[in-house]
DNA sequence: ACATAGCATTTCGTATACCAGACACGCAGC
DNA sequence: GCTGCGTGTCTGGTATACGAAATGCTATGT
């Protein structure tokens, strides 16, 4: 009999203000929706500091973090913006992520368990459960949720990682409902295909699948997604934002 | 005639200190090959702040930048250790480079123009030129140099910057010398069917060869790349990887 | 009224001082 | 000889103070 192994957790170390303030200031800049704001957004450093109760050095060094991951941008002596994506951007994040993801298609069709193919399917029906119209918030992560379980089943950790930071971006087109062109459904026979041949374990497939999927969805923002860039211009009025957006704009 | 265009610099920007400190660190650490010595390699940031003669401050957010990046690993008040990537890490990285390159080449294949296809063609002459027995170091940049190219030509700015970013990790393979079963020889074949893939604009031919380039070069470092992991054992001496290196390690 | 020079303010960048955890060493007790 | 405890030192984490650049305001002169 082996010895019971002792697995100790790794007790605090990245619970640092650094680390803190970085997960909370992530979280609160995902959060605000900056796309369905126009005009940019100002950090105050010394107002953070009060805000969170640390001092400003803390919060520096997480600001420097999501600098680097491009959620705001620098400028010195001049302020801390939140960085707005234009259309571009968006559109080769996605094809970043239909490189990756697709690679991971390939993985998991190989080293995936049958169990863990399972609980794509899961994930799959209560999904279709989400009417899409509404709450596209809820059915939006929802997607996303599909998308990173199969990245996982590849067993891939940067895959993950690289993945994780683009999927970050991709609130900016959340609202790109799926009301258009019956984006939804057709999304979902994508899905199920693709689950179908990691079933099949035909990675070959499952990768083309995939990959296919995901750059439809940069079409699609190649189509509708002008609205990104727009909302660039701090001179556009918040009301002519709201106007396009009744229109019945695309997404996702 | 139309007015003298009146461009200036940015001036500055991008010169503080931290920043400074980022690419000087970061080029020491490449540079310093970390992986032909065992043992973990520290740094100090007070003996940092004397060395380049600034306080800590900028020092601990270029610190964090490159922890971010990969490249060091901060233990609380234990110490700044330059991080060394496992063998399953580094195949991680070239399946998600695999990945990313291939997306790229299928982009290049669209957008490139025939005169940027040529330049390809340069570099694969000086690749060719270069006995890859001596000199690894320069092999390899020049390998490395190639696969910038290509995705250089796909006009996708994030698909540079994330490769760029394994790129330097895979300074930790580059003494897997291509002698051991004509890996140069085959390597040089494989590249020159993708830029012949490229001017055919067989954008599908061309993603599926550049993908199977790179896994293969994985698949080569899952058979020889076990000195990785040997290296993370700071018990193992010198000489005994020197010797194991001498036995005709394989790379790249 | 308007343009402008000077000053005050704001904001980030950098330096410095202080704090607390982790380790190493040494001594005491068994 | 081993174990446990305590102290001193080293290290990174945090707070605070200072500095310089950019901006805005105001007063002044025309």
């Amino acid at each position: 009999m082996p010895p019971p192994e002792l697995t100790v957790q790794p007790l605090d170390s990245g619970a640092t203000f650094r680390n803190q303030v970085y997960r909370r200031l992530k979280q609160a800049i995902i959060q605000m929706d900056i796309y369905d704001h126009p005009g940019d957004v100002r950090l105050d450093e010394r107002q953070l500091s009060g805000l969170l109760g640390v001092s400003r050095t803390p919060i520096r060094e997480a600001l420097t973090l999501l600098e680097q991951e491009g959620l705001v941008r620098l400028e010195p002596r001049r302020g801390i913006y939140i960085v707005r994506k234009t259309k571009t951007e968006i559109i080769e994040m996605i094809i970043a992520w239909a490189a990756l993801e697709s690679m991971a298609t390939r993985l998991a069709a190989e080293r995936a368990t049958a169990e863990d193919i399972g609980t794509l399917w899961d994930i799959f029906r209560s999904f279709e459960e989400q009417a899409p119209s509404d709450n596209i918030q809820e059915y939006s992560d929802a997607n996303i949720e599909f998308h990173k379980a199969i990245i996982r089943l590849s067993r891939a950790r940067i895959l993950e990682t690289l993945t994780d930071n683009l999927f970050i971006h991709m609130r900016a087109i959340r609202k790109l409902s799926i009301r258009q062109d019956n984006r939804a459904e057709q999304s979902m026979h994508e899905h199920r295909d693709i689950i179908r041949a990691l079933e099949r374990r035909d990675g070959e497939l499952a990768e083309r699948l995939a990959r296919e999927h995901t750059l439809g969805l940069a079409a699609h923002v190649e189509r509708h997604g002008d609205f990104l860039d727009w909302l660039r211009l701090a001179e556009v009025r918040s009301a002519d934002v709201k106007a396009a957006f009744k229109d019945g704009l695309p997404l996702m």
